[in-house]
DNA sequence: GGGGACAGTCAACACCCTGTCGACTCCGCT
DNA sequence: AGCGGAGTCGACAGGGTGTTGACTGTCCCC
């Protein structure tokens, strides 16, 4: 991981010039108002004026921090966004060294990241459907991991220690997919779920014979 | 496939009483429309108006048809649903003809069945999130998937045709999770996606591999 | 054939939420 | 003193939901 991120245009904070001044506190009280109320209720259930008396102003005050709900949800997803980015380290590019436990690792990570989260990300779900500005953001997200996750299967198989099959990108689609539907029926009570001590270990059995196609331990 | 549902409690038609009415028409009119809405434009953009309007009604008739617009897409979930059970047939009861064939066949079904109704499908993902009702009713849909996975995972071991390993349930879960997350990325263009035609191999490679932790087809 | 019962209909209302406008204050600077 | 911009909010316009109450037609039973 660690991939070069696209600049996000990451909503610039409309109104005032750079350095201190009263309206950085309020936006980051907005935005801890947000994090704050996403874990009690959903998203739909918040409301603009809910954010503004969190934050201590007056709902018309609020469109001089952000110009929409939507806005708010965008730069606290950015935030987990460069997180996400960063978590799975250079854990891929030790993979010769252990394999099983640096796959392990990177999907750990991959959870773990997002459990930190959880109440932003899921709020992000619900929201992905009608904000195409949240759709391209996470989409980003994904299509990064799902590039490292190619080069590494990639890598793997040049050094002959997994076999051929599917398109490597093609594979890493498919398991990041799984591991992302996974996460989020485990904390989203959606769907049929792992427990959630179990996940990580389900996943990484998926994934080890998917790439190296064989019970056993990859070859190290 | 085939599994007994739940009764669904699936939204009685509130006033009339059995027996052919005016009503029917004007409710099945309602469905139509939104059918129709949906395929142009999101759920969140589909105004109850809207739907009135187009089955030739006014608004505050409309409710006397349903109680909400979440309702109407309750309904058309509902008839998804009951196709999606039958979809899958008896395929797996078929599995030691040919094994491959048949595993191919279910997943075809799965994307072929949600595919013919890709509007209300991706309508409901994106409720999903909001309604608690149509969380459980695709939860439910998903659970009857799982545990036909999940019965078949078990046979092909118990006929010593697939190897053990992780619990046949978590298995099923891990799998279908997969499908559905990568069925939704290539309908809703949100995220890394494969391209069409390959879907179903892909996935097919993925979960032969999984059970069968082979790469040969699975003994007949 | 008059009268209840009920399907079906809608104008009008109450309510809530979003987004905008214009006027106001406060403060630093010149 | 007075200009300009950050910061603030009351009040409004607009659009959506859900409800009420009054109206029409029709069937059916006495």
């Amino acid at each position: 991981m660690t991939v070069a991120r696209t600049p996000t245009g990451a909503v610039p904070p409309r109104g005032r010039r750079a350095g201190r001044s009263a309206g950085d506190d309020r936006e980051a009280a907005i935005l801890a108002t947000a994090e704050r109320l996403l874990e009690q209720r959903s998203f739909g259930d918040i409301s603009i004026d809910d954010l503004a008396r969190g934050a201590g102003i007056s709902r018309p005050t609020f469109y001089f921090y952000f110009p929409s709900k939507d806005a708010v949800l965008l730069t606290l997803l950015d935030r987990v966004t460069a997180e996400a980015d960063s978590a799975g380290g250079d854990v891929l590019d030790r993979l010769a060294e252990d394999p099983r436990a640096r796959w392990r690792e990177l999907i750990g990570r991959f959870h773990a990241t997002f459990g930190a989260h959880r109440a932003v990300v899921l709020a992000c779900a619900q929201v992905r459907g009608t904000n195409a500005e949240v759709r391209r953001l996470w989409a980003d997200v994904l299509e990064r991991w799902v590039q490292a996750v190619q080069h590494a299967i990639e890598a793997e198989r040049r050094r002959g220690a997994a076999p051929g099959g599917l398109p490597a990108r093609d594979l890493s689609i498919a398991l990041n997919s799984m591991n992302e539907r996974v996460w989020y029926a485990t904390f989203a009570d959606d769907g049929p779920a792992v427990a959630e001590r179990d996940v990580v270990d389900v996943l990484l059995d998926v994934w080890l014979t998917a790439i190296y196609r064989d019970t056993a331990p990859p070859p190290a």
